[in-house]
RNA sequence: GCGCGGAUGCCCGAGUGGUCCAAGGGAGCGGCCUGCAAAGCCGUGACUCGCGGGUUCGAAUCCCGCUCCGCGCUCCA
């Protein structure tokens, strides 16, 4: 079983399973108004590698992501760029999921868009005016948080320390009972979309979607919820409050991924450092990006920069030629190894410590070959296959690579020079090789051309 | 101000009170292998874990204080 760090007590718990052998999570997905970024990436990364191994481990996952469509942001950019915010949330949808398919992410088994259920939020929102935690105002519906037991959990914070604030906050809406107090929902201005409510045209206020979307296809009491760290407070706290004034227990348990730093500092939007997931991905080998994330914990801050993700593509092509070299050969996974990458795992997702066993196998496998014990070998690399494939890094040994006619040629009248110990020629001949963007290894089977 | 989290070798980065005179990767250097390479293997790096106290038979790990850094405090993953 495995223990996470849980955010409402501190802790890291197991995680407990509200129906067993079945694990129902739910993660924050993108609000689609612009290219995701490498937080995005990591986040999207953590519950992938989460979800594979939980998969892995015999459990039957219940993965619900969102896709927030309607928001102010997304009205913002269709105002200022004069087109439909639909057509805008659609576009960078789309491309949210082609950098999902570069990042090897696994789709979420559900994935239920907030404008499909503004229906079920306006529902709930009525029902908190019924029970006296939400209330009408000017400019929309607010949920009273004082109404609302253990506020507060998630952020650790009282109502008063909160108030106290040291952020020149804006108190968006002059009629709230208490500043902390948060909109449900927003009467629309001329010209913004909006769908039909009791109180008048508007949209969804603080990821209400979230708490419909995760309570209609989890039910209450789902065992995972999950997100970056930046999204504890306001935006949890805040799901939570409107979950808990329904008289739900809600999420069982908390989880909270750390940020990517560029250069020391949080990247942010703001700081007009944040690099786009697309970029990264045309940059480096989309596998690099992984095991960066795999060899950090989730919960530490991470630096992405260029030697960051220059050394783990070289640690990948460790890993790539190692599969190379044991391609074919046939073993079964060394338990007692598979048995420490459970318990790495199952400590708080210690995916460190589980690059650190794939590693060890890659350097035994590798002494094994030099040795010619191929048995050896076989089990380490049918070892080393079965932990990449559980956190999702995909090995390759390159086969199947096509390789020009013409680079093959060069590669048999180099071995032709070889034989005949014209060393010149036979290195001129790599040089040309090489320049086409390839490398030959001359291995005791002879030569072996692949891309650089 | 309040809250959360950091500080480990040249770099990245694990670390579960004793098995830690501290993983793994990258880079460097030396060696083996090779016609030379590539790939691979072996060797080599922290007398110490931000600083100062404390608890303990024993601390990178627990407690207290301090310094520095990051983040949050109403629409950021």
């Amino acid at each position: 079983m495995i223990s996470l760090y849980d955010t409402a007590t501190q802790q890291v718990v197991p995680l407990a399973q509200r129906d067993p052998g079945k694990v129902s999570m739910y993660v924050c997905g993108p609000t689609v108004y612009g290219p995701p970024h490498l937080g995005h990436g990591r986040s999207v990364l953590v519950y992938d590698v989460l979800r594979r191994y939980l998969t892995w481990t015999g459990l039957d996952v219940r993965h619900v992501s969102n896709v927030t469509d309607i928001d102010d942001k997304i009205i913002e950019r269709a105002i200022n760029e004069g087109r439909d915010s639909s057509d805008i949330a659609r576009k960078c949808e789309s491309i949210w999921w082609e950098a999902m398919d570069r990042l090897d992410v696994q789709r979420p088994t559900e994935i239920p868009h907030a404008t499909d259920y503004v229906e079920g939020m306006v529902a709930l929102i009525s029902a908190l005016i019924e029970r006296g935690s939400a209330y009408l105002a000017g400019d929309g519906v607010y949920l009273a948080v004082e109404t609302v037991a253990g506020y507060g959990l998630l952020n650790h914070q009282s109502l008063d320390d909160l108030r106290e604030g040291g952020g020149d906050r804006e108190l968006v809406g002059a009629e709230k009972r208490h500043p902390a107090d948060f909109a449900l929902w927003k009467l629309a201005k001329p010209g913004e979309p909006s769908w039909p409510s009791p109180w008048g045209d508007g949209r969804p206020g603080w990821h209400t979607e979230c708490v419909v979307m995760s309570l209609d296809l989890l039910g209450d009491g789902f065992d995972l919820h999950s997100g970056g760290l930046d999204l504890v407070f306001p935006h949890h706290e805040n799901e939570r409050a409107q979950a808990v004034a329904m008289g739900n227990r809600f999420a069982n348990h908390w989880m909270h991924h750390g940020f990517i730093e560029l250069e020391g500092e949080k990247m942010s939007k703001s700081l007009g450092n944040v690099r786009n997931l697309l970029d990264l991905t045309e940059a480096y080998d989309p596998r690099a990006f992984r095991l960066l994330i795999l060899r950090s914990h989730y919960r530490s801050p991470m630096e992405v920069t260029d030697a960051s993700m220059t050394d783990a593509e070289a640690a990948l092509d460790r890993l790539d030629a190692f599969t190379r070299r044991t391609e074919g050969l046939e073993g079964k996974p060394d338990a007692d190894v598979l048995d420490a990458f459970r318990a790495a795992m199952d400590r708080d997702l210690d995916t460190a410590g589980a690059v650190d066993l794939l590693f060890r196998q890659v350097r035994e496998g590798n002494s094994a070959l030099d040795a010619g014990d191929e048995v050896v070998a076989a089990k380490t690399a049918a070892t080393a296959r079965e932990i990449a494939g559980a956190v999702g890094l995909e090995l390759r040994s390159g086969a199947g690579t096509e390789v020009p006619a013409e680079v093959l040629a060069l590669a048999e009248q180099r071995q032709t020079a070889r034989g005949a110990k014209d060393w010149a020629l036979a290195d001129q001949l790599r040089e040309q090789i090489s320049a086409a963007g390839y490398t030959v290894e001359d291995t005791p089977g002879g030569p072996v051309v692949r891309p650089a």
